[in-house]
DNA sequence: GTATCGATTAGC
DNA sequence: CTAATCGATACA
Protein backbone atom coordinates (compact mmCIF):
# COMPACT_ATOMS: atom_id res chain seq x y z
CA UNK A 1 0.00 0.00 0.00
CA UNK A 2 1.67 3.82 -0.94
CA UNK A 3 0.54 6.48 1.29
CA UNK A 4 1.35 9.71 -0.24
CA UNK A 5 1.11 13.12 1.52
CA UNK A 6 2.29 16.68 1.22
CA UNK A 7 4.17 18.37 3.79
CA UNK A 8 2.35 21.48 4.70
CA UNK A 9 3.91 22.56 7.90
CA UNK A 10 7.54 22.09 9.50
CA UNK A 11 9.41 23.26 11.59
CA UNK A 12 13.44 23.88 12.19
CA UNK A 13 15.41 22.79 14.39
CA UNK A 14 19.45 23.02 15.25
CA UNK A 15 21.74 21.82 17.19
CA UNK A 16 24.18 23.02 20.32
CA UNK A 17 23.04 26.79 19.51
CA UNK A 18 19.49 25.89 19.58
CA UNK A 19 18.13 25.36 22.98
CA UNK A 20 14.86 24.40 22.08
CA UNK A 21 16.40 21.26 20.27
CA UNK A 22 17.00 17.57 21.57
CA UNK A 23 20.34 17.97 20.53
CA UNK A 24 21.40 21.36 22.55
CA UNK A 25 23.02 19.16 25.03
CA UNK A 26 24.81 16.42 22.64
CA UNK A 27 24.40 13.61 21.29
CA UNK A 28 22.45 11.08 23.24
CA UNK A 29 21.01 7.36 22.01
CA UNK A 30 17.75 9.13 21.36
CA UNK A 31 18.78 12.43 18.92
CA UNK A 32 21.84 9.96 17.29
CA UNK A 33 19.90 10.14 14.03
CA UNK A 34 20.01 13.93 13.92
CA UNK A 35 24.18 14.19 13.94
CA UNK A 36 24.00 11.68 11.20
CA UNK A 37 23.81 11.51 7.63
CA UNK A 38 21.62 14.64 6.02
CA UNK A 39 18.57 12.94 3.93
CA UNK A 40 17.93 10.74 6.74
CA UNK A 41 15.31 10.47 9.22
CA UNK A 42 15.25 11.33 12.46
CA UNK A 43 12.52 10.20 14.76
CA UNK A 44 12.07 10.31 18.20
CA UNK A 45 10.10 9.08 20.95
CA UNK A 46 7.95 11.68 23.16
CA UNK A 47 5.80 12.23 25.86
CA UNK A 48 6.13 7.95 26.53
CA UNK A 49 3.68 7.05 23.56
CA UNK A 50 3.97 9.49 20.09
CA UNK A 51 6.66 9.15 17.38
CA UNK A 52 7.86 12.25 15.25
CA UNK A 53 9.28 12.63 12.12
CA UNK A 54 12.13 15.00 11.23
CA UNK A 55 14.64 15.42 8.14
CA UNK A 56 18.21 15.74 8.92
CA UNK A 57 19.39 18.47 7.42
CA UNK A 58 22.94 19.14 8.42
CA UNK A 59 25.97 17.39 7.18
CA UNK A 60 27.43 14.47 9.46
CA UNK A 61 28.13 15.77 13.04
CA UNK A 62 26.38 18.64 12.49
CA UNK A 63 22.80 18.36 13.87
CA UNK A 64 20.31 20.47 12.11
CA UNK A 65 16.80 18.72 11.76
CA UNK A 66 13.21 19.82 9.88
CA UNK A 67 10.04 18.98 12.02
CA UNK A 68 7.61 17.23 9.65
CA UNK A 69 4.52 18.67 11.81
CA UNK A 70 1.91 18.28 9.34
CA UNK A 71 0.58 16.64 5.78
CA UNK A 72 -2.15 17.16 3.53
CA UNK A 73 -3.46 13.27 2.87
CA UNK A 74 -3.26 12.66 -1.09
CA UNK A 75 -2.88 8.68 -1.32
CA UNK A 76 -3.72 5.95 1.08
CA UNK A 77 -6.36 7.63 3.00
CA UNK A 78 -8.20 4.23 3.91
CA UNK A 79 -4.95 3.28 5.46
CA UNK A 80 -4.14 6.49 7.25
CA UNK A 81 -8.04 6.59 8.76
CA UNK A 82 -7.59 3.24 9.62
CA UNK A 83 -4.12 3.80 11.80
CA UNK A 84 -5.78 6.73 13.10
CA UNK A 85 -8.85 5.92 14.09
CA UNK A 86 -11.54 6.98 10.70
CA UNK A 87 -10.76 10.81 11.64
CA UNK A 88 -11.35 13.32 9.06
CA UNK A 89 -9.24 13.70 6.05
CA UNK A 90 -8.20 16.54 7.50
CA UNK A 91 -6.78 16.11 10.90
CA UNK A 92 -5.43 12.52 9.30
CA UNK A 93 -1.95 13.75 10.10
CA UNK A 94 -2.32 17.02 11.58
CA UNK A 95 0.33 17.44 13.84
CA UNK A 96 3.87 15.87 14.26
CA UNK A 97 2.61 12.70 16.51
CA UNK A 98 -0.25 11.88 13.56
CA UNK A 99 1.90 12.51 10.96
CA UNK A 100 4.61 9.56 12.48
CA UNK A 101 0.82 7.59 13.26
CA UNK A 102 -0.93 8.02 10.16
CA UNK A 103 2.36 6.45 8.30
CA UNK A 104 2.95 3.60 10.64
CA UNK A 105 6.33 4.90 11.37
CA UNK A 106 8.15 3.76 15.09
CA UNK A 107 11.64 3.48 16.30
CA UNK A 108 12.77 1.07 12.96
CA UNK A 109 11.87 3.72 10.63
CA UNK A 110 14.73 6.38 12.80
CA UNK A 111 18.08 6.95 10.89
CA UNK A 112 17.14 5.09 7.96
CA UNK A 113 17.62 7.15 4.36
CA UNK A 114 14.95 9.48 3.29
CA UNK A 115 16.04 9.15 -0.93
CA UNK A 116 15.89 5.95 -1.63
CA UNK A 117 12.62 4.78 0.22
CA UNK A 118 10.38 2.81 1.43
CA UNK A 119 10.13 6.07 3.26
CA UNK A 120 10.54 8.47 0.37
CA UNK A 121 11.08 12.22 0.25
CA UNK A 122 11.12 12.97 -3.28
CA UNK A 123 13.47 15.37 -5.11
CA UNK A 124 10.80 17.18 -6.22
CA UNK A 125 10.08 21.29 -6.72
CA UNK A 126 7.88 22.85 -3.78
CA UNK A 127 4.16 22.72 -4.55
CA UNK A 128 2.67 25.46 -2.79
CA UNK A 129 -0.92 24.27 -4.59
CA UNK A 130 -1.68 28.31 -4.41
CA UNK A 131 -1.50 28.47 -0.63
CA UNK A 132 0.60 31.59 0.99
CA UNK A 133 3.56 30.37 2.75
CA UNK A 134 3.66 31.36 6.24
CA UNK A 135 5.80 31.53 9.15
CA UNK A 136 5.81 32.10 13.09
CA UNK A 137 6.91 30.97 16.33
CA UNK A 138 7.57 26.65 17.18
CA UNK A 139 4.84 24.76 18.72
CA UNK A 140 5.08 23.24 22.15
CA UNK A 141 8.46 24.51 23.11
CA UNK A 142 9.46 26.83 26.10
CA UNK A 143 12.81 28.40 24.92
CA UNK A 144 14.12 29.71 22.50
CA UNK A 145 10.73 31.09 21.76
CA UNK A 146 11.16 34.15 19.79
CA UNK A 147 12.40 32.36 16.85
CA UNK A 148 10.15 32.00 13.92
CA UNK A 149 11.10 28.80 12.48
CA UNK A 150 8.00 27.28 11.89
CA UNK A 151 6.65 27.91 8.56
CA UNK A 152 3.25 26.20 7.16
CA UNK A 153 0.82 27.11 4.34
CA UNK A 154 -1.17 29.69 5.41
CA UNK A 155 -4.84 28.84 6.34
CA UNK A 156 -4.87 25.20 4.91
CA UNK A 157 -6.90 22.90 6.67
CA UNK A 158 -4.27 20.15 7.61
CA UNK A 159 -1.98 22.54 9.24
CA UNK A 160 -2.16 22.02 12.94
CA UNK A 161 -2.12 24.74 15.82
CA UNK A 162 -5.48 26.33 16.78
CA UNK A 163 -7.49 27.01 14.19
CA UNK A 164 -8.73 30.41 15.71
CA UNK A 165 -7.83 31.41 19.45
CA UNK A 166 -10.77 31.99 20.89
CA UNK A 167 -12.10 35.46 21.53
CA UNK A 168 -10.35 38.00 19.19
CA UNK A 169 -8.25 37.08 16.26
CA UNK A 170 -5.16 38.80 15.30
CA UNK A 171 -4.43 39.66 18.83
CA UNK A 172 -0.19 39.95 19.02
CA UNK A 173 -0.19 39.41 15.63
CA UNK A 174 2.12 36.56 16.02
CA UNK A 175 0.58 34.02 13.05
CA UNK A 176 2.29 35.42 9.99
C1' DG B 1 18.46 7.68 44.17
C1' DT B 2 13.78 10.99 43.39
C1' DA B 3 11.38 14.86 40.87
C1' DT B 4 10.13 17.07 36.85
C1' DC B 5 9.68 18.12 32.04
C1' DG B 6 8.77 17.42 27.62
C1' DA B 7 9.50 19.34 19.43
C1' DT B 8 1.89 15.64 22.02
C1' DT B 9 -2.65 14.19 21.78
C1' DA B 10 -7.41 12.71 23.00
C1' DG B 11 -10.88 13.34 25.99
C1' DC B 12 -13.60 15.61 29.59
C1' DC C 1 -8.35 21.53 31.82
C1' DT C 2 -5.95 16.61 32.56
C1' DA C 3 -4.21 11.74 31.89
C1' DA C 4 -1.34 8.90 29.53
C1' DT C 5 3.58 7.12 30.11
C1' DC C 6 8.73 6.99 29.46
C1' DG C 7 13.46 9.02 28.04
C1' DA C 8 16.14 12.73 29.36
C1' DT C 9 17.38 15.97 32.61
C1' DA C 10 17.88 18.37 37.21
C1' DC C 11 18.97 17.90 41.64
C1' DA C 12 19.73 15.84 46.62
Amino acid sequence: MRLIGRIVEVEAYGGAADPASHAFRGETPRNRAMFGLPGHAYIYYTYGMHHCLNVVTGEAGVASAVLIRALEPIEGLASMARRRGGVTRERLARGPACVARALGLTGADDGTDLTCGPLWLPAVPPRRGGWRVARGPRIGISRAVGRRWRFFLAGHPCVSGRPVPRGVEGRSGLRR
